[in-house]
DNA sequence: AATTTCAACGGACCTCGGTCCGCTTAGCTT
DNA sequence: AAGCTAAGCGGACCGAGGTCCGTTGAAATT
């Protein structure tokens, strides 16, 4: 076991992939915060990281983070937006992890790899990665609204589409990157694991035989 | 247009059908409500309906529905459980209805035509339904903890898995019908048509083009 | 250093979903 | 008809998300 993890590294000077994700996911431009808010901003995630760790995302309100960080409700609902803002920010690190292993990491998640093995190990790490933090994950997706137009999901759908341009695929591209996406989703993930009993290892499968169904044609 | 369309039909000797649906769905016992409490029953639904198409089903509280109906609103949660049971059942009306059309009514839907033919002609079938009712469904779904185990969901994946079998698929059955159905979901739908501006014709033609690589193998 | 301005702050306040518990009454039993 | 009992009822109450608005102070400008 590590020692004490940092739960918040301070995001300063970036490096040139996290610049590249935030270009990509945000549009680039969030409007630089006051020394004192910026400082508020990390607290308040590693208060939540911890408030989380303790009893659960889902059990996480948003008085407990405001008063265990010593600062008003008003404070978290600014910075966060709401309590979705909040679970997307705590899964941020996290969902950058993953990110940087199909975009820059090493094969056969990464760049140089052939795209139908791409594929097909892009399905089992999002499987394994989500259901391995799944509290998080479902407390942050407990939003159905903005599931479909999150920057992390946008990401996720354009690398698959990008995949299956690059295997060949035939047919409406984005309509079948949806389908697969859909079979990724961490809530039919838990159900299927831990309500129908299924191993990760058959929802891996599966991916593999999906896209396998999908691609070319 | 006809005039006052009874909203809310009180299920008194029910259909044949009806008895074997409640029977699939709900395990068939509900214990019966006292005389009042199914008058308020009936009251509570006929009153949440009208609401529901006044306000948009997303801006229906329990308590606007409680005292419109001049009831207590310890009433209204003791008969639906919470919001989202209320919704449920304000749905179950046009559930039924689709629900009739694939298991008894005439094909391609029903079960004079080949299982391909009902798959295809399935997809195609919710895709409208549930758009045409999205607001209802959209709120009622909005519970993401329950997706999967709803009983509509149920039927509706035990279904899919039939047909696939019956029409000789190789491969996780039951993995391709939760795929097939995740391509459904009225969150999907909703946010490709209303957001990406894709015809419903496309989703159904692309639902089509799904049921081809998945059957069979 | 003084002035200005506006982001940031905090916490009172509102709404709404959901619970609780003491009272009422439908409908069975005798 | 009378009595019994558990289902039903209602509305006070609670907790949590989210808003509002008057105040504070960081930092840019002079």
């Amino acid at each position: 076991m590590k020692e004490s993890p940092p739960p918040f590294p301070a995001p300063q000077e970036p490096d040139p992939l996290n610049k590249l994700l935030d270009l990509a996911l945000t549009g680039g431009e969030q409007p630089r915060l006051r020394a004192d808010a910026a400082r508020n901003r990390t607290r308040l995630l590693e208060v939540a990281a911890r408030l989380a760790a303790e009893c659960g995302p889902g059990n996480l309100t948003m008085e407990a983070v405001a008063s265990a960080a010593e600062v008003g409700k008003g404070t978290v609902f600014r910075r966060f937006g709401d309590r979705f803002g909040l679970m997307a920010a705590l899964l941020d690190h996290h969902e950058r992890e993953l990110q940087a292993a199909f975009l820059t990491g090493p094969p056969p998640l990464g760049p140089d790899a052939p795209p139908v093995e791409r594929l097909r190990a892009f399905g089992a790490a999002v499987i394994r990665h989500e259901y391995a933090h799944r509290d998080l994950y479902l407390a942050a997706r407990a939003d159905v609204s903005r599931r479909h137009t999150s920057p992390a999901h946008q990401l996720r759908l354009g690398h698959l589409c990008m995949l299956l341009r690059r295997a060949g695929t035939k047919g409406d591209i984005e309509l079948l990157a949806q389908t697969l996406l859909g079979y990724l989703d961490i809530n039919l993930v838990d159900h299927l694991v831990d309500r129908r009993g299924m191993s990760l290892d058959r929802l891996a499968s599966g991916w593999g035989d999906l896209v396998e169904r999908l691609v070319v044609s």
